[in-house]
DNA sequence: GCGACAG
DNA sequence: ATCTTGTCGC
């Protein structure tokens, strides 16, 4: 198997070791007991040179912080669509290396299976850290689907050549839909059961949305910043 | 051949 | 993704 710091591949040969990873992609639920739910987000800075890759790892139910880690280092691959996986799992595997201890589920920002071959970003992280994962995007990469219901909690399939490989749901009333797809070793109906037990009034679940805000977050001077409004509602 | 295209 | 303040609406 390819090491990880020689991810630096071409893309045709991305291509192919995506063709080789994603029939290793399991779609039937291996949870255990959820007892501890993190969430990852990679976000960049200095003009894309730094990669900066931001995990929180939440109690189950409740909520409560356990863990939060940042980690940077220097971006190593450009962003190109359907390889983002390259660019942002290495940073997130040393992220998650820093934790204490390891989550029952992982909740990531991007796609899972709801990719042309099947191996979003989700379905890549989870493959490699042997852990149930749910891919939650802000938009769509690849399938139709039809209209989205406007209750929240409700949702429509996405579709990719006659496969259902995931759903577009309303996770806040006026607010534009969530793509959510399996990353690994979880079902759809499971993966889409999580993400609403997870929303808090907002539109994406608690474990994305506190990794993103982690992570955007002034990036060097934060060590002095106050801490104050930390119940805001708004998303 | 012509669009579409996660973060 | 990121650059960025205030502002309109529920």
């Amino acid at each position: 198997m390819t090491a990880l710091h020689d991810w630096t591949l071409s893309p045709n040969e991305a291509i192919a070791l995506q063709k080789e990873l994603a029939p290793r992609i399991e779609t039937r639920d291996r949870l255990g007991e959820v007892k501890r739910i993190a969430g990852v987000d990679i976000g960049f800075e200095d003009e894309g040179e730094t990669t900066r890759a931001a995990v929180v790892l939440l109690a189950w139910p409740g909520l409560e912080t356990l863990e939060e880690i940042v980690h940077r280092e220097p971006t190593r691959m450009p962003y190109i669509p359907g390889l983002l996986s390259f660019r942002e799992i290495p940073a997130a595997l040393n992220a998650f290396e820093r934790l204490s201890q390891r989550p029952d589920l992982v909740m990531v920002d991007g796609q899972g299976i709801a990719h042309p071959r099947r191996l979003g970003v989700a379905s890549h992280l989870g493959l490699w850290l042997e852990l149930p994962t749910i891919g939650i995007a802000k938009s769509r990469l690849c399938g139709r689907h039809g209209d989205v219901p406007e209750k929240c909690g409700d949702w429509t399939p996405l579709t990719h050549r006659k496969e259902i490989i995931g759903a577009v749901l309303r996770s806040r009333e006026k607010v534009k839909p969530v793509f959510v797809s399996p990353g690994h070793r979880i079902s759809l109906d499971t993966s889409i059961d999580w993400v609403v037990k997870c929303l808090a009034g907002t539109k994406l679940p608690e474990p994305t949305r506190r990794a993103d805000r982690l992570a955007s977050r002034r990036g060097k001077a934060f060590a002095h910043e106050k801490r104050q409004g930390e119940l805001g509602i708004g998303d």
